[in-house]
DNA sequence: TCATACGGGAACGTACGGTTCCGTTCTATT
DNA sequence: AATAGAACGGAACCGTACGTTCCCGTATGA
């Protein structure tokens, strides 16, 4: 296999990288900007997708994928309840999913199948949430919307190139895990947490 | 005073809340949005800034001096070093004015009195930051810098209504200030602080 | 009564970005 | 070698959104 098929199998490719890296970089970037990133024109993107909005889909379809499968490999971990839980939220801030599924939220319809997969997504996260605070390692007081909400946050940091990002992120994820382990007795958190449909809501378009 | 001029003065408030509302929520909303906020026609606003650049300038400018009350106030505070401290936090996260000066930023060029107040602020967050270090009460691998960053993570917070973001702002406050205090022996935090050039960087329009 | 400050909102010009379309190139088949 | 057609680059098209200007009505204060 080599020609053209070759050069569009890797376009697919490179079309998909370009695509993650500047829609997460500005979720309202514009489709020409997603081309000259990939080093293609933009025919090369319309031929793959019908539009730019099925473009949104398929990254965010795929973010959540790989949301799903770093939650599912935490909870396969039979170890430690505490280490694990720490290890799944470094997981998921190196996975950088937060920044393209929950920011791009809202700027377009969601599939059938991006509900399936968030529900999922939410019973896995719930999951890994109840176990840790079962076996007493995480504060009761922290709900899985918490952690959600926490992780967005984090995701929010955006600051020099995407290396720097990254560890920022780790020092702040951190700082948030020394806040969530249960040894050291905290006062109980002011006010109610997140609801799921509060968190639900930035999904219609409308939003 | 009555009539007009009443009227005129009435409107000069009315237009600076509704663009402080507007731009809160959407940092790119157009200028037509606080118009309709306010009540009043597009020309009101023309007759009081030239540009909206001149009005975003006003808006950034006032969130940095109520920035500074801010702490100058708790600055001036004589107890108990942390709860000054903590108490400080809660005041920036209640004025909300990173939400303008940050986000907003990039989006104009500084003014010199913007760059006159921007230095100010950033001495006394200095000030308050070493003393609580001093005290003893506050961990000393987080820098002023780190809090800055913090603060940033919880302004972008933004969920349902305005009193219901405000709870969820302090909620994760509550949480952070959890992980900020110095009695529990927590680990070092990893990898460098934010640099002051890191967040500078932003204000440049390029940005 | 009248000059005028104030303000409402339509109209203008421009920039931007999603989508389409046409010409070109390279491959595979005859 | 010739050619049909897939893949592509990128210019052109078109609708939209927004900052700014302009014209006119209104009510105020002299």
């Amino acid at each position: 296999m080599s020609g053209r098929k070759a050069q569009a199998a890797r376009n697919d490719e490179l079309i998909l990288q370009a695509a993650r890296a500047v829609f997460t970089a500005d979720p309202g970037a514009p489709i020409a900007a997603v081309a000259e990133k990939a080093g293609v024109g933009i025919s090369a993107l319309y031929r793959r997708y019908p539009s730019k909005e099925a473009l949104l889909q398929k990254l965010c379809g795929d973010g959540l994928k790989r949301y799903i499968e770093v939650t599912e490999l935490a909870l396969a971990e039979e170890g430690d309840a505490w280490e694990a839980f720490a290890g799944y939220l470094r997981g998921i801030v190196d996975a950088d999913t937060n920044s393209l599924t929950i920011r791009l939220a809202g700027t377009f319809r969601p599939t059938e199948e991006l509900y399936h997969d968030a529900a999922r997504a939410d019973v896995l996260a719930t999951a890994i949430h109840r176990r840790t605070v079962e076996a007493g390692a995480l504060r009761p007081d922290v709900t899985v919307a918490d952690i959600a909400l926490l992780l967005e946050q984090i995701a929010s940091i955006k600051l020099g190139d995407e290396k720097r990002t990254a560890q920022l992120r780790h020092r702040f994820l951190a700082l948030a895990t020394d806040a969530l382990r249960v040894p050291p007795g905290h006062r109980e958190l002011p006010g109610p947490p997140p609801e799921d449909g509060e968190l639900a809501a930035r999904w219609s378009p409308a939003g």
